[in-house]
DNA sequence: TTCCCTGTGAGAAGACCGGT
DNA sequence: ACCGGTCTTCTCACAGGGAA
């Protein structure tokens, strides 16, 4: 059982880090041979090496395992990034977020594709950008998308990944790197409704892999990106060597990306293997591409956020400033649409005194969209303790059948009978079961849920003498 | 079930190269 | 410059099997 968090509708935008985007474990293909279990790649991006050594013992990520992992990240940051790696979810949301229909098939779809996320272990060396040292480490190191993955059904024993159905309770632990590279803030930001716009799986794969290296150290995007077909072959996880089955397979991608106006163009030239693909990405006439990530950061769509960085300038850091300011202040429904609105009608709105400023600079400006991604964590944060507030203000009673969903998963192992006991502690108010979700989740956490469990029906058989 | 992605192979066309 | 041999790459057709 989650902890009630904003909604993320298909629209909004997703989160990815980019290091391990660029390395392109999950294929770009729909099918993949999945009898071959170990690859290695060794390919060179805009001037930029890569080798990859992986293992995959239930095949190759390839097809949804993209919405996949883009789903989990997203996840993972609106639960703002927790120290102990886990995000605790449900098969339902986890689909809805990655965009996958909500039927049988999916379900099953999905409990296959987090196995191969989670069987596949990868080598990576040189490539690795350390944002807090802000350069490259030349160093390999072993990786893992996902540490973890634990499903709970309510009344049953756990047993390992058994099949998933919509109501389950599903809880990844993420790989330690990918964790803490999305915590140092190495992210992209992906545009929901384009991703929603994109039909086939191999198209919104390559446009995660363009946005990933397309944007230079620096953090600019370029409008034009130019490798040679062997590299990107690679990088896409296109198995064939075949330069024209190559190009085959990604055709389709550049089609759809191309008519949904993601990209302008897609040039081939040469022949055979030394082939040179350019793909001139659309021109965002906003002047500004950190106005439009800002805006992109309060739930506005990419093609919407060019439009207004485009018509509005500069007055969109006030427009998302004022929408900040409100959202502190209390509830904002839909940030995106009240930026939208505030930028079309200002008249309607009164802004507040501190918020007339002056125009800034190119960097101020940089610094501002980073912070505005801190903002969102920090949004999501509050929304945690507000609803904390929520809850420890409710009376014994509500308060334990708010949480009862989400006590039952954590303390499956505690068996009826303590389960009674505790309920009856919990109702009758000898026992907060706000603090006890706390404490179970805490020592969870620590790996330390088995001393907490016995101390807990200590605690319930010393109250409730039979 | 149907659809269509992907790998394979045949044959044709093109690129490359050394010899005349 | 021309030729012939060889290798690469392209187009096309087809089959298997995974996805819907």
């Amino acid at each position: 059982m989650s902890m009630p968090r904003q909604n993320i509708r298909p629209h909004d935008e997703r989160r990815d880090e980019r290091n391990i985007a660029r390395l392109g474990i999950i294929s770009v293909q729909s099918r993949i041979d999945d009898t071959l279990r170990n690859w290695t790649a060794e390919f060179s991006i805009e001037g930029r090496p890569y080798r990859v050594e992986c293992a995959a013992p239930y095949g190759r990520p390839h097809g949804i395992d993209t919405d996949l992992i883009l789903a989990i990240q997203t996840l993972f940051i609106r639960t703002g990034c927790p120290e102990h790696n886990w995000l605790h979810t449900t098969a339902y949301e986890l689909r809805g977020v990655a965009g996958l229909p909500d039927n049988g098939r999916t379900y099953q779809r999905l409990k296959d594709s987090l196995k191969r996320l989670w069987g596949t272990g990868f080598m990576v060396a040189e490539g690795w950008f350390d944002p807090q040292r802000g350069r490259r480490v030349w160093s390999s190191d072993s990786l893992r998308y996902i540490e973890r993955v634990r499903h709970h059904e309510l009344d049953r024993e756990p047993e390992e990944l058994p099949g998933l159905d919509p109501s389950s309770t599903l809880s990844i632990r993420l790989g330690e790197q990918l964790a803490d590279s999305i915590r140092a803030r190495h992210v992209q930001v992906l545009d929901g409704q384009l991703l929603y716009q994109l039909e086939q799986p191999p198209a919104r794969a390559l446009y995660r892999l363009l946005e990933a290296h397309r944007t230079d150290a620096g953090g600019q995007r370029r409008l034009l990106l130019e490798v040679g077909l062997q590299d990107w072959r690679l990088a896409c996880g296109i198995q064939s060597e075949r330069p024209e089955i190559v190009r085959r397979a990604l055709q389709p991608a550049h089609d759809e990306l191309r008519a949904t106006g993601y990209l302008r163009d897609v040039q081939i030239q040469g022949r055979g293997k030394a082939q040179v693909l350019s793909y001139h990405f659309t021109e965002d006439d906003a002047p500004d591409q950190a106005l439009v990530e800002l805006l992109i950061g309060v739930g506005v769509s990419r093609a919407t956020a060019v439009l207004l960085a485009t018509e509005h300038g500069e007055a969109v850091e006030t427009a998302v400033a004022f929408v900040r300011h409100r959202q502190a202040a209390g509830q904002v429904k839909n940030p995106g649409g009240l930026v939208v609105d505030y930028l079309r009608q200002p008249a309607k709105y009164v802004l507040p005194e501190r918020l007339h400023s002056a125009p800034v600079d190119e960097a101020t400006r940089k610094v501002r969209a980073l912070q505005a991604i801190q903002v969102a964590e920090q949004q999501a944060e509050k929304a945690v303790k507000q609803e904390r507030q929520r809850l420890a203000a409710l009376p014994p009673a509500e308060q334990f059948s708010a949480l009862r969903g989400s006590l039952k998963v954590l303390l499956r192992p505690l068996g009826k009978e303590a389960w009674a006991g505790l309920e009856r502690l919990c109702l009758s108010g000898q026992l907060s079961a706000l603090d006890v979700r706390e404490e179970a989740a805490r020592a969870m956490g620590r790996l330390e849920l088995q001393s907490y469990l016995d101390d807990l029906q200590a605690q319930i058989a010393d109250a409730a003498p039979d």
